[in-house]
DNA sequence: ATGAAAGCGCTAACAG
DNA sequence: CTGTTAGCGCTTTCAT
């Protein structure tokens, strides 16, 4: 440890150090224009000895550049979201950019204040869950003047561009699927968040498609914190005790799904054969029950991926006027616990 | 949609526009300094009306103050880290800094990158997952000048202060509790990873302890990659058929624990009279199995707290000289699997 | 291949 | 209570 002085470095200093201009400095670390091998030598040696790290605040500022994306999502706890988060690093990996995250708590306010915030450090581009939002949100994205993907949902008017699946239509696409198995009492178990519009887009779709066949939730049951498994376990308790007749239970999520499977299965139920069961997000974990729940996939890293792309593209002016929205397609994994014949 | 400039607007647009100058605009802006109200009142409305975000890059230049804090985990996947980084969200929401998240993916190489990048940002603080890291990395921490906290594990020397508890303790901990009911026949699972030191150390602690009891574990497997869930239940199986007398699973783990304990209850072991088994981290999921993983907290959301409320402490210049090291202690819970009489 | 000068948009410090 | 001046540490631009 040499004298401790404290204040962090700056260029100059690694130009003292090194005996080369402040600019030529500059250069080498950036790797712009051209620096001989010996000056570029001196430099890199005075850095490193130095333990000089660049002031980024500063650069930005004066190249009028950040590297940081904007990565707003509801939650950490969902797994969810971190799975997308990874698609979208690991795209943002290859290139300088950097992404960083913002949580809302699935609270419009929230994402106001984590919006603000955010581009008040003029990041290249955001990525933001969902397409429900303030009209200030709106319209500090729109004002931004920067690249702005909207993912995971396609009902609805994007501001910029949208990756993600139709919500709707996936709830559609499970009642068909549960009717055309001949199931006929059918209970719903979700969230109680009226946030979460993607969970509410999902049962309109599906209360709309057992609607077209005269078919009603007989049964329905929200929850709202604690732990998802648990939850599911008890919330079918209560149903099945309740509503005895049941024959099929559509879980908004896999976690309260994985929950009511292991009860049943415990309980001794029939499975399919007398309550056929389905969840939604085709999470990791289901792999590991002692019987695999339907589900479908909701498109998670292919959603990160592509939003990721985009922006980059865009930031490339490789993507000026393109396609604005795209559409995943998730398909149904029937596991043990839908197919009857 | 007035005339698209595209430029960003700054504090001299709103200036302008309100016949204030910068200077009182700034001080509106901030809260700061005495402004009167009327002043006051035209400023914002022309900033809102503008919709003006202010520019954080240049604030931050010219303050020489950022209010970001810089917390470095190893993985999001893990559902642990989540949990800390919400308990240093939770006592950060209170003042007026920022968490900003870096992942290293448990790699050394990773982290000396994330933490270059986000120092050259000017932290205010750090926050930074083991104690384990490169000369190059702990170099960058001290010559920061800033606060550094690591966290989660207390075996080692902190470059600053360190929370956390010792896993080693946590592993001889485990071990005591095992030998006390009467088990003898020990298996072990857990990851592949090197890189995780905390699960070295529980392990080297179990061992220990083991081994000062006359007893050696007496089989073990290891994974990566896949779901946790599944890999528990795959693994237990082949370490059950190729050991069939083991009497006791330790889990590196409660995710492969749990896999393990619905393997053995399908297979209708007898658990814990034939077969004792635990896991560690005390996870939420657990909660919703049908038996409950005997398991061990590992004080995740103090560990948070505490590492944020420090640094917050030590921004305020509340705690200068104070302690170094906050161990926390994690207690067995000894749900439905370990305790025999 | 290298250097000098002029800001980037804001705030600290000082005047009034 | 409000305004003026001088930077913050870098990069851009233009010379050399």
């Amino acid at each position: 440890m040499t004298s401790e002085n404290n204040r962090p470095l700056t260029l100059r200093d690694v130009s003292e150090a090194s005996g080369v201009s402040e600019m030529t400095v500059s250069r080498v670390l950036r790797n712009r224009g051209d620096v001989s091998a010996a000056t570029r030598q001196k430099v890199l040696e005075a850095a490193k000895q130095l333990g000089y790290v660049p002031n980024k605040i500063a650069g930005a500022l004066a190249s009028q550049r950040v590297n940081l994306v904007a990565v707003i999502i509801p939650s950490l706890s969902n797994m969810v979201f971190p799975e997308v988060l990874s698609a979208i690093s690991g795209v943002l990996e290859q290139t300088d950019l950097q992404p960083v995250v913002g949580v809302t708590d699935y609270l419009p306010e929230k994402e106001e204040r984590v919006l603000f915030e955010m581009l008040s450090w003029r990041p290249s581009g955001v990525i933001i869950a969902g397409l429900e939002r303030s009209e200030a949100s709106r319209a500090m994205l729109k004002a931004s003047g920067i690249p702005v993907i909207e993912i995971m949902d396609t009902d609805g008017t994007p501001v910029d561009a949208a990756v993600g699946i139709s919500h709707r239509r996936a709830g559609r696409q499970m009642a068909k699927a549960i009717l055309k198995q001949g199931f006929e009492n059918i209970g719903f178990m979700g969230t109680k968040m009226p946030l979460d519009h993607r969970a509410r887009k999902r049962f309109e779709g599906f209360t709309e498609e057992l609607a077209r066949n005269g078919v009603e939730v007989m049964d329905q049951e929200f929850y709202s914190g604690g732990s998802a498994l648990a939850k599911g376990r008890e919330m079918t308790r209560t149903m099945m005790e309740r509503s005895p007749d049941l024959d099929f239970l559509y879980y908004s999520n896999d976690m309260i799904g994985a929950g009511g499977l292991l009860w049943l299965m415990e309980q001794g139920w029939d499975i399919p054969g007398r309550i056929g069961l389905a969840g939604f997000n085709g999470v990791e974990l289901l792999q590991g029950l002692p019987r695999q729940l339907a589900t479908m996939d909701a498109c998670r890293r292919d959603i990160g991926r592509k939003a990721a792309q985009i922006l980059v593209d865009r930031l490339d002016d490789k993507d000026e006027g393109g396609q604005r929205i795209f559409e995943m397609t998730p398909k149904i994994s029937f596991g043990d616990t839908l197919k009857r014949y």
